[in-house]
RNA sequence: GCGGACGUGGCGGAAUUGGUAGACGCAAGGGACUUAAAAUCCCUCGAUGGCAACGUCGUGCGGGUUCGAUUCCCGCCGUCCGCACCA
């Protein structure tokens, strides 16, 4: 039979409409299978999808698609981020609509994803710009309210002066606003907070219990939350004006408290503002520090700026010890108390700052057997480093800087002048945004009753659509009636909040969300929701392992605190993509060129690159994240349309490990092409001598049968194994070699299986795990590969078979031989030989025996089934 | 600045987590088939010495632990990501 080749083109829209009018991936809530939850990060609707999205969800399918396979409810569903700024910067544009624009981008995206062939339940489809979810997601934020799990604090935003708005910190350029190039200030505005800090202690021993999650993952957020133990102590003021005699301080570094030589408040504590009212100077140094981001990189690499109050702090051990009192830009006061002992010779911010300032530098300890001072550099050992103390609380002596900082804190707590506390580095999570494109804050101000929460029966707080983007700032602030209310508890007039949530609120409950996306008198279902949470498998990218994981973290407690559901953690399962970069082309003029604009022409290993349409040479760059910016981008409708949905999911899965970087090459696509075609070709050979599906094999006295069952069960592990661990590139690499080894054992004599029905019934068993084990990562191929040899149903709804472990063992191993640690020959032995048998082998060889070179033996290490080294 | 990762042939990477370094794929070179091309198939492919058998070196750099280190420890160098209002 001659084939034909594989038309992806046409195959694939055939296959997904069968899924589609069966409904296949459409998850009951009450089958009665164990369920398993695999859920990709949902996208933010920027208008198409890009190759980043093709890779995530390439994965996420192939998880999904393998638990079906192996008798799992699997609930796989798809939603929308679909509020943001994006959308409001295409109002002010274009001006277009941010409803409209985003539910464009929706439908535009959606049908993207649809022509990936991804196994998802598309009924449970929302996106959390939808009124029916963001109600729900008031509700929650009444009931946080009532729990005490918000408050309402001062904090700072960046202010652009000029548009007289709110900028992000990313609308920060250089220090300046992006649209009018003012100069920024940090404003203090009156905002809410979720209590997140409040969770402090569980987020991070909880964190243990996450063994499916990556160590880097559970590392940053362990860093990020940033529990220490250190002193708090009260410097005596002299000098201050009323109302401050003492100034708290914590310090984590209580072994080095007779080496400070300043202290420092932030230009934000009580007592710096207090100055600046009797002080123009210390007013406008003040005023001078708020002229900088609210970034934490910006505030860390700002230079550092004091300005001697004049007040002296008395010392607490010795209180004729007085130190100079700062205020200093880099003092921070969301941490500790707002107010630091500064020693420099132990911390390189605070010597930078003594050096600037003409401060001395105190010496507390040395490294061993040193006798140098600090010079521009501050010596910070690691806590576990043994060095000699010169200068502190004790008698000098020897020991770690833990040992020191522990003893410290006993001596002073036993003098009675500081007390021990525990403190974290995490922030209460500030949600209030002065955008109109989110969901609004459910709460009405009233003059005589304060802060009202809107009552449950009448959310939603629906956005209004008449709305303005001429000129910045939040047009909800500006719009001419939506604002104005009668108070829901005198009637009396009142206000609406006008800010709206953090884009992070809606991303921290949606997994929740998609139990039962039905109901719409309460954000969850109990019964449902605490069946089918938490999420098994979470994908997604390294840019979120903090916030977005950290914050759904939190909103899970929160809505277990408030009933909402009947667990703490939301994902059980973590695993961080990478992503996909791609080479860059610039031209003549400086300028990108998109891949689709040039030609590459390959002279041996030299790649030479031109423009298209005008020929000019192009400079091939360097390999970055594709961006628009630099033009490198591939668009995944132009690969799907040329090569199909299944190469473009098998080249994501292929080569690169799915924690790293993958590099888009058209090669690379060309080759995952060829093993489509070659695929195709071998089952296609293959199909019309195949015997009927459902017989049985049993291939015990037949080799050649025997060898095919060995090579089948084989790849069946090996390729579950690999995805089970997510290691794709593996499973992958496993599935080329077990096309190789079909392809020798039957391909060259198709004929010869109808005189041998032994052969015959196993080359039907190797074939159709072939094809069940391709389905997951090429699910249209399959269902074609599927269909022609044979089966009625769906290969994406068969149940995958039991590996026979009998067959992955053989009788015999073969063992690598070294002499001294380097190999020098092989040794094959029965599988369960003894010790005393191998070494005979071994020193039998004539390999060894040269290699050794009459050397005596001195010992032999024999790792079993592993290795056996001979030390001479 | 702080925190986290990564670094192996021409390229992406593999190595059962301390046990044969380079699986598998891509690129390249040679050959078969073809009038020709495409497609497909076969062979070679880390460096170096040797006609060969085979030997030596080799996992960013420098040290260390071990019978044995890509893997563990210490110190450098380089690249990338996050830093609380991008999503």
């Amino acid at each position: 039979m001659i084939n034909e080749r594989y038309n992806a083109r046409e195959s694939e829209p055939r296959w997904q409409r069968q899924w589609d009018d069966h409904a296949i991936f459409a998850t009951k809530n009450d089958d009665p299978r164990p369920k398993y939850y695999v859920l990709e990060m949902f996208p933010y609707p920027s208008g198409r999808i890009h190759m980043g999205h093709v890779r995530n969800y390439t994965m996420g399918d192939v998880v999904a698609r393998t638990m079906r396979a192996r008798g799992y409810n699997v609930l796989h569903p798809m939603g929308w981020d679909a509020f943001g700024m994006p959308a409001e910067n295409a109002a002010m544009a274009n001006k277009v609509h941010p409803k409209s624009w985003t539910y464009a981008n929706i439908a535009t995206m959606k049908a993207q994803l649809k022509s990936m062939g991804l196994s998802l339940d598309w009924s449970r489809e929302f996106a959390t710009c939808d009124p029916g979810y963001y109600k729900h997601q008031q509700r929650m934020f009444v009931d946080f309210l009532a729990a005490g799990l918000v408050e309402r604090k001062q904090s700072k935003v960046n202010w652009d002066p000029v548009d007289n708005t709110v900028l992000a910190n990313e609308q920060v350029i250089d220090g300046r606003g992006w649209r009018s190039g003012a100069l920024v200030e940090q404003r203090e505005l009156t905002q809410w907070f979720f209590k997140i800090s409040k969770y402090s202690d569980d987020l991070l021993s909880a964190l243990d219990r996450l063994d499916r999650w990556p160590d880097k993952v559970r590392i940053m957020q362990r860093n990020w939350i940033g529990k220490s133990e250190g002193l708090r102590f009260n410097f005596g003021l002299v000098g201050a004006p009323e109302g401050f005699d003492t100034l708290p301080v914590f310090t984590t570094r209580p072994d080095t408290m007779y080496g400070p030589t300043f202290a420092a408040i932030s230009p934000d504590h009580p007592l710096a503002k207090a100055l600046a009212e009797t002080n123009p100077q210390i007013a406008a140094f003040n005023e001078q520090c708020r002229k900088m981001g609210t970034s934490q990189a910006e505030i860390d690499t700002a230079e550092k700026l004091g300005f001697d109050t004049g007040i002296k702090a008395a010392h607490p051990a010795d209180p004729s010890w007085h130190l100079p009192l700062y205020i200093a830009n880099f003092v921070l006061m969301d941490y500790g108390t707002g107010a630091i002992i500064g020693c420099p010779a132990h911390d390189q911010r605070d010597l930078d700052f003594a050096r600037k300032y003409g401060l001395p530098v105190i010496d507390v300890f040395k490294p061993l057997g040193s006798d140098e001072s600090v010079q521009d550099t501050a010596f910070v050992p690691a806590k576990t480093e043994t060095v000699q103390y010169v200068h502190w609380v004790g008698e000098p002596g020897v020991m770690t800087c833990e040992q020191a900082m522990a003893r410290s804190l006993e001596i002073f707590e036993r003098d009675g002048w500081g007390q021990r506390e525990i403190n974290f580095r995490l922030r209460d999570w500030g949600i209030s945004r002065q955008r109109y494109w989110g969901c609004p804050i459910p709460v009405i101000h009233c003059e005589v009753c304060g802060v009202v929460p809107v009552p449950i029966k009448d959310l939603p707080v629906q956005l209004p659509d008449d709305i303005e983007f001429d000129s910045p700032g939040n047009p909800l602030d500006r719009h001419p009636t939506w604002k104005h209310v009668a108070c829901p508890q005198c009637a009396g007039p009142a206000r609406r909040e006008t800010d709206t949530m953090d884009t992070f609120v809606d991303s921290s409950w949606y997994f929740s969300r998609f139990t039962d996306p039905w109901n719409t008198e309460e954000p969850t279902t109990r019964a449902v929701v605490d069946r089918m949470m938490p999420v098994d498998q979470y994908i997604g990218g390294v840019e979120h392992a903090i916030l977005h994981l950290l914050y759904s973290r939190f909103f899970t407690r929160a809505m277990q605190a408030t009933g909402h559901v009947g667990f703490d953690e939301p994902f059980r399962g973590m695993f961080t993509q990478g992503m996909v970069v791609h080479e860059t082309y610039k031209t003549l003029d400086g300028t990108f060129a998109s891949p689709a604009e040039i030609r590459i022409l390959a002279d041996g290993d030299n790649r030479q690159a031109s423009l298209l349409d005008s020929g000019q040479p192009v400079e091939i760059g360097p390999i970055e994240k594709m961006s628009k910016s630099k033009r490198n981008t591939v668009d995944p409708d132009d690969i799907i349309g040329s090569y199909g949905a299944d190469t473009a999911r098998w080249f994501m899965l292929s080569d690169s490990p799915p924690d790293r970087d993958v590099i888009w090459s058209e090669d690379g696509v060309k080759g995952a092409s060829r093993f489509v075609q070659r695929v195709w070709r071998l089952v296609s050979t293959l199909a019309p001598h195949l015997p009927a599906p459902g017989g049985k094999v049993d291939a015990a006295n037949h080799p050649a049968a025997q060898a095919l069952r060995v090579a089948a069960h084989r790849a069946l592990s090996d390729i579950l194994g690999g995805i089970d661990r997510l290691r794709f590139n593996t499973a992958v690499a496993k599935l080329y070699i077990y096309v190789g080894d079909l392809e020798t054992m039957l391909a060259n004599a198709p004929e010869g299986l109808a005189a041998d029905p032994v052969l015959a019934a196993a080359a039907r068993e190797a074939v159709d795990i072939l094809v069940l084990l391709i389905a997951p990562m090429m699910p249209h191929l399959a269902e074609e590969c599927w269909s022609t040899i044979g089966h009625s149903g769906l290969v994406s709804e068969a149940r995958w078979p039991e590996i026979e472990t009998g067959l992955l063992v053989s009788d015999s191993i073969t063992l690598p031989v070294q002499v001294n640690g380097k190999k020098r020959a092989e040794v094959t032995v029965a599988r369960d030989a003894q010790n005393p048998q191998i070494e005979a082998a071994v020193l039998a060889l004539d390999a060894v025996k040269q290699a050794l070179d009459g050397k005596p033996v001195r010992k032999i290490i024999i790792v079993p089934q592993r290795i056996v080294n001979v030390v001479g």
